[in-house]
DNA sequence: CAATAATGGAGAGTGATAGTGTCTAATGTC
DNA sequence: GACATTAGACACTATCACTCTCCATTATTG
């Protein structure tokens, strides 16, 4: 297929296409002439898999390269496939961090990981960004997560599939960008039914239900 | 103070102080005359506040003063108000996306949530998205990421503090903004872990070890 | 009391990011 | 052979979070 039927099919404008194409984000089409390629179903693939960690994945351009380029080497282990990903989602340290405390709670946990990992950084951040505002997480607060987390990373490793490395690869990298953004609004719908149980019965009484399964779609 | 001591508190440029002002992120000083306003310790403490929503916790400027108006709102009720927070960490639906996956699997789970929470949107988003790319995720990973979740917001409703209702709301919006990166931050490493212990003793042996907690800074 | 520095306020400018638009020569298609 | 399409390159745009510059007006200080 030529770009602009590429195009259509991934739902993005043909200027994009070849944005993806000069950034690296797509491998060139297989040339037919000097002015026309052709595109393949794979290339579709791509397209969707680049727009999901773009859009939903929250990936700049440079993250994404980096992502891809994991899925794509084919010797590549697993566990560093998830090294790649976990890297592509955490900012660049600014500044060195004290990672003490997050170490400390890490090593309470008894988790295996390695001290310069970039979760440990953006840990120690987190943390000590809610310190800065006073925000008073206690431990036992942080042990639920850890928990939840535990459960949450047991599932994903769990999950992998056996098939292939590239699958193993490919299901590690995307599960670990987009998986995110389901956990966060978990977290999101979680909180509003505890928070309705604790503090939003007496006013909100009528307003909030257990979501029957009988209405497809709410609009306006 | 005036206002290049507050800057100076808050570890930012005195023009940064000034555009947060003029975007209404920093209430006024108080004027002593045409160019003199002085500043107080609840000046220095909101600029913290400012800049941990908008660094770790990810705001833009305009989702910031929504999140603190709601934090301002002496009226507001503590449900409302993580409401609120939710919303300002939600993308704005783009476009009408299909709630029935997701309200299905919030339902199965006997949680209560109103149809149009901006979380369920994110989720049936962030699904469409997994989906799109041949992600196969299974309703038992899902249902350990609800587990998880439920765990989370159980830990963070309970943790809210009832000394008194403003109190409870700058909690809860700090919170739930504030927590996110201290989530995705242990489920990182919880992956790391559980992979480790999966796929990674046999090639990495030495290098993933528990942590102990007689390093408190690793450099390179 | 005069020189210097700092302030408030407003608008313009900056750098990064993710595209879009425009152009050209070459090509495909009817 | 006329018209649309393409690849490739470069330039342009929009948004965001600042950052700079300017000015008249204080505050401070020697």
């Amino acid at each position: 297929m030529r770009i602009s039927e590429l195009a259509r099919r991934g739902g993005v404008p043909v200027g994009t296409v070849k944005y993806y194409l000069r950034e690296g984000l797509l491998p060139p089409g297989e040339a037919t002439s000097a002015t026309q390629a052709s595109y393949d179903e794979g290339h579709v693939e791509r397209l969707t898999l680049v727009r999901a960690l773009l859009g939903p994945g929250g990936l700049s351009i440079a993250r994404a390269r980096e992502v891809l380029a994991a899925v794509d080497d084919p010797s590549i282990s697993v566990h560093d496939a998830l090294g790649a990903a976990c890297a592509a989602t955490s900012e660049p340290s600014p500044q060195t961090t004290d990672l003490a405390a997050a170490m400390a709670h890490v090593g309470r946990w008894g988790w295996w990981v390695t001290e310069d990992s970039p979760a440990l950084q953006d840990l120690a951040r987190a943390l000590a960004a809610a310190q800065e505002v006073d925000l008073d997480v206690t431990e036992a607060h942080l042990d639920a997560y850890a928990e939840a987390a535990a459960r949450v990373g047991r599932a994903d490793v769990a999950a992998v599939p056996t098939s292939s490395q590239a699958d193993a690869v490919r299901y590690v990298v995307l599960g670990t960008v987009l998986m995110d953004p389901v956990l966060l609004a978990l977290r999101r719908l979680a909180q509003e039914d505890a928070s309705g149980r604790r503090f939003g019965a007496q006013d909100l009484s009528g307003l909030m239900v257990p979501l029957a399964a009988d209405r497809t779609a709410a609009g306006t």
